[in-house]
DNA sequence: CGTCAAATTGACAAGGTTCAAGGACCGTGG
DNA sequence: CCACGGTCCTTGAACCTTGTCAATTTGACG
């Protein structure tokens, strides 16, 4: 009944790609462009500055592989991680990065990054950037939310079934699980909470059923039902040319 | 030496021009295009939904006057405020808001709003809008740190020398203090607390002599000397500062 | 097998919330 | 002009969630 992973054949559908096509149906000339741009991609190693890293500030890339994100550092070496780039996520679109000078992208794998193909190619193409741009507005309202109004418990799950969903258009999440290479600081820094309380969090999600957690895998028993019980709407997006999509 | 607010006069600058204004020169065409529109305002009464005002959504618009912010509400009752809308401020402009679906637009006052010109009007304009959009992008990342990552007294000081600095673009801080037409759980709402300690906290900074509060006009003693301690530094938007972060 | 980073655990302190009861302020109607 | 009602502000005390400090254990890897 498992379903294995093809990210490894040859022939497998690149997760960037994937999640672009989930987020509006892409075109012939859509396509061509993005496996051009993938087959272009270069990798940055991890813990590096993404942006900095080579390639000029202010093209906008995909991100084909890897986890990244926006972090701020305050002067007393307080760190607040704004969210996380996942596969199929795009970087420096709309003045969403190169406007913010306080934040920082950081890699916390390797990535594989390419170019990103002008919107311009395909009306399809700009269809999907659009839509990816709306998911990561309502991705920082959900951070927001999370830090300002729910309990340190109620933001581990919260966060964690976020993950799940964008990860699963991606085409990254098998038998209810995926790979999430950040450590409980990390997830401390990025919910408001210290690494203790991220672990005594986590250790009251597994014993309560929730979740299982080995060799940076987690897995979901119910994230269906979590989802609901933790008031977790489908994220719904209204792309400008105003069909919803459902994540 | 106390210099009165002109916004009486009828022949003052209008706060939201005043803004854009100080966001980017603006060149007489954009001047022209703006003046038109502010003739052309009207206003939403207070606690209204300001989109679904009659006005289709999608529309953008410019905030003449009045407070109004982006809330979300949770299945049982908690609130969270993302952030706030000033005079000067864009509404709608660039999939900020159109995009999110689960993001009301309230007004805390009646407000006055106009439709907003087109960008295309002035490359003057255009930047001005640009700008807009970076400080807003700005703004929520602060929202996030303080959410994450201050204590409820620094958040306070934190957000009220964010809002002191916005209006101060408008024009609309006279002798260090400004008209702030929240109540204290409002507060609380935006800052992820409760009023009780919002209240404290208050009570808290003016025995510290960093402010005073009365009759809804926040008065910052020493709003440059706060901001240094509070470890605001001036938010630098077009300047992609990039050091690298330390883990 | 040794090493190092990450995870885990317990005892305790601190920060923030809750509950509950006044008190101040403001517009309204008598 | 004053009494009234409502909303918001203020304050205290008990309580709970989360943070801090300090080990100890686990697991990956050379």
């Amino acid at each position: 009944m498992i379903v294995r992973a093809a990210s490894q054949s040859s022939f497998a559908i690149p997760p960037a790609l994937r999640r672009l096509e989930a987020l509006s149906p892409l075109d012939q000339p859509a396509r061509a462009a993005l496996t051009a741009a993938i087959s272009r991609a270069w990798s940055v190693s991890a813990r590096r500055e993404l942006v900095s890293e080579g390639h000029r500030i202010g093209e906008s890339l995909l991100v084909l592989d890897g986890w990244a994100a926006r972090v701020r550092q305050l002067a007393d070496g307080r760190r607040q991680i704004m969210g996380f780039i996942l596969p199929g996520d795009l970087v420096g679109h709309c003045g969403f990065d190169r406007a913010v000078a306080m934040t920082t992208l950081v890699g916390f794998t390797a990535l594989s990054v390419c170019p990103l193909p002008d919107a311009a190619l395909s009306p399809t193409l700009e269809r999907a950037y659009a839509v990816s741009r709306a998911i990561d507005e309502a991705n920082l309202m959900a951070q927001i939310t999370r830090l300002g109004r729910l309990s340190a418990y109620e933001r581990i799950l919260d966060f964690l079934l976020e993950v799940f969903e964008r990860l699963s258009l991606a085409g990254l999440v098998t038998d209810n699980s995926f790979v999430m290479p950040l450590t409980q600081e990390t997830l401390g820094d990025t919910l408001g909470l210290t690494s203790v309380h991220v672990n005594r969090m986590l250790q009251q999600a597994r014993r309560a059923g929730e979740l299982n957690i080995h060799r940076g895998r987690v897995h979901l028993v119910r994230p269906d039902v979590t989802a609901r019980a933790a008031g977790r709407g489908p994220t719904r997006v209204f792309a400008p040319s105003c069909h919803a999509v459902e994540m």
